[in-house]
DNA sequence: CGGATTTGACCGGCGC
DNA sequence: GCGCCGGTCAAATCCG
């Protein structure tokens, strides 16, 4: 009823062991007694992280999807998160949601990506609009050593698709900050591409860009996790978000407030119901608690936009909540539609 | 002044 | 081997 669902997908592959992200989705089968697996960074799709409801990114999702299914059983039986024993940290008074997106895939990734679609309304989403800017550009130069590729599709990534109606605000409570943006062939639409600024040497991030095929929905990825916890006030990183007049539409990429860290988060929150889908097509469901409130209360008030947030706290924690949760727990209670319901408390 | 955003250039992987 | 494309870097610029 809030809103537009929004849809998450995870998708797990092989060695992704240098990156951070260490979410891993397995069946659901097995409750796991540790805390659940939150959403992966952070769990909120910031702004620019909408995706088309029926599709993830094409790799992307995609390639999971196609794995992930199990037969007959929904996706949620194929969640799990591995590597909880790494987890980088824990979110303060909960299911960290990092810590969760941190949950890597196990050794026994055969190289079969898993991929989870999850679904839940999105809150309002902001919007910011970028403003023409002068023509910059780095000159020509040293470049410092990057990622390789082969690592970098080896990472696991998580897909969140985020209607762009609220103008695709971010809705994690990481700090994010944009580093680029390109045009991607066969859409119109460009691609944000976003780090974590909370703490530096995070490797966390994420893309954003809009679906082609439905622009009224963001495809936000995360890839890597984060290795600190989630910001529970405004970081100095994070510090100065800017505030622009809205962007028409495209713009959310162009400037997104998503990156404004703590605030992020707040965004995708809006819905108390989380969906949860497979790639079949099998939808999952839970319901929003109060739980973890707290987190997000905390990042609220220590977002730029207190008022913002304050406002829609509610939704915005359930979100977080979700987030958070969003593994195992999710998997717990599976309702009566075959949609798996659960409510989240911290 | 510090940090965020913009944006062209650079780099590496992949496909042909 | 070459070209295309996606992803990242970093200078320039903007903003609080």
């Amino acid at each position: 009823m809030r809103g537009p669902l929004l849809r998450v997908v995870v998708v797990m592959e092989q060695h992704f062991n240098d990156w951070d992200l260490q979410a891993v989705v397995r069946s659901c089968s097995f409750p796991q007694p540790e805390q659940p697996a939150g959403p992966p960074l952070g769990g909120t799709a910031p702004e620019s992280a909408a995706a088309p409801p029926a599709r993830a990114p094409d790799h992307v999702a995609r390639a999971g999807a196609a794995k992930a299914k199990a037969p007959g059983a929904s996706a949620l039986c194929n969640l799990e998160y591995l590597d909880l024993d790494h987890k980088p940290f824990l979110l303060p008074g909960s299911s960290s949601s990092s810590s969760r997106a941190a949950a890597r895939a196990r050794g026994e990734d055969d190289g079969n990506s898993h991929e989870v679609m999850i679904s839940f309304p999105v809150a309002a989403a902001s919007t910011s609009g970028a403003q023409p800017r002068s023509p910059s550009g780095r000159k020509p130069g040293i470049r410092t050593t990057r990622l390789k590729r082969s690592k970098k599709s080896q990472l696991k990534k998580v897909v969140y698709e985020v209607p762009v109606a609220d103008g695709g605000v971010s809705s994690d409570l990481w700090a994010w900050r944009k580093y680029g943006q390109k045009p991607i062939k066969g859409s119109p639409y460009p691609r944000g591409y976003y780090k974590c600024s909370s703490m530096k040497g995070c490797m966390a991030r994420k893309m954003v860009e809009r679906s082609p095929a439905k622009p009224g929905t963001l495809i936000v990825t995360y890839m890597a996790e984060h290795c600190h916890p989630v910001p529970t006030q405004l970081n100095a990183l994070a510090g100065t978000t800017r505030h622009k007049s809205a962007p028409a539409d495209d713009d959310h990429l162009k400037s997104p407030r998503s990156h404004e860290g703590p605030a992020a988060g707040k965004s995708a929150a809006g819905g108390g119901v989380v969906k949860c889908e497979d790639v079949d097509g099998n939808e999952l469901s839970a319901m929003a608690g109060d739980g973890g409130a707290e987190d997000a209360a905390a990042a609220a008030a220590a977002d730029d936009d207190g008022e913002f947030w304050t406002e829609r706290m509610g939704l915005e924690l359930e979100l977080d909540e979700f987030l958070g949760p969003v593994d195992d727990d999710m998997l717990d209670h599976v309702s009566e539609d075959g949609v798996l319901g659960r409510r989240l408390s911290l």
